[in-house]
DNA sequence: TGCCAGGCCCTCTTTAGGGCCTT
């Protein structure tokens, strides 16, 4: 994939930006030439409490919070580094709830188009023993840098490997273009017949280069 | 008063229910 697309993660107070959780820390992690490059990440002050189980979860203290920049200056230099790329993330439509509740309470207009790293996982990996972000990173042997549940860690884990499954998309079903509009198609393709799916596009760009 | 996320996905389905995934 030639296209630079973002991995995106957010922690936050709560599962749900419509019942009032606000996002806490966010990091994003670009990705070009199928290649991991530069990243954004910080944490974010939105004016309300952590609650202990989130510390518990992420390690993020309402003190660490508290001294963080405002979320005003952080989603602006967010949408700054993500510019109009398309965007991933584990389970996008957690993180894509988040990034449009916070991008529209800043009065920053945007609309990125989101790839879901789960949805392609359950896709192309049908036998791993679950789709989690830790349970992947083993089965496809990539060791995590850092602390899961921080936006970083996650993000360039995700990242990494999800430039592993596009990978194993072009190696196993011999697919040389993989556009984020193929992804998008792979999404909506029913989970049981994904792989005669993606043998058929495969055999089809294979024969139209002939 | 009681409840409190929600979209995806499978199946013992489709006039439904429950597990998976994210914090």
């Amino acid at each position: 994939m030639d296209q630079r697309i973002v991995v995106i993660d957010f922690e936050t107070t709560g599962l749900s930006a419509r019942t009032g959780d606000r996002a806490i820390e966010v990091a994003a992690v670009e990705i070009i030439d199928g290649q991991v490059g530069r990243h954004f990440a910080s944490l974010m002050n939105p004016g309300v409490h952590v609650p202990s189980f989130i510390t518990g979860l992420t390690g993020i203290t309402n003190a660490m919070v508290r001294s963080a920049p405002d979320s005003m200056a952080v989603m602006r230099g967010l949408a700054q580094f993500v510019e109009d790329a398309p965007l991933v993330a584990h389970n996008a439509a957690f993180d894509a709830g988040f990034y449009g509740h916070e991008m529209r309470m800043q009065g920053i207009d945007r609309e990125n188009p989101f790839l879901c790293s789960l949805r392609v996982a359950r896709r192309i990996y049908p036998r791993a023993p679950n789709h989690k972000l830790s349970t992947l990173a083993d089965y496809v042997d990539i060791p995590m840098q850092g602390t899961f549940h921080r936006a970083l860690a996650d993000a360039d884990l995700t990242a990494r490997i999800f430039v592993t499954m596009c990978g194993d998309i072009r190696a196993r079903y011999g697919i040389r273009s993989l556009s984020v509009a193929l992804l998008e198609r792979l999404q909506s393709v029913r989970v049981a017949s994904a792989d005669a799916w993606l043998t058929k596009v495969g055999y089809e760009e294979t024969a139209g280069t002939r």
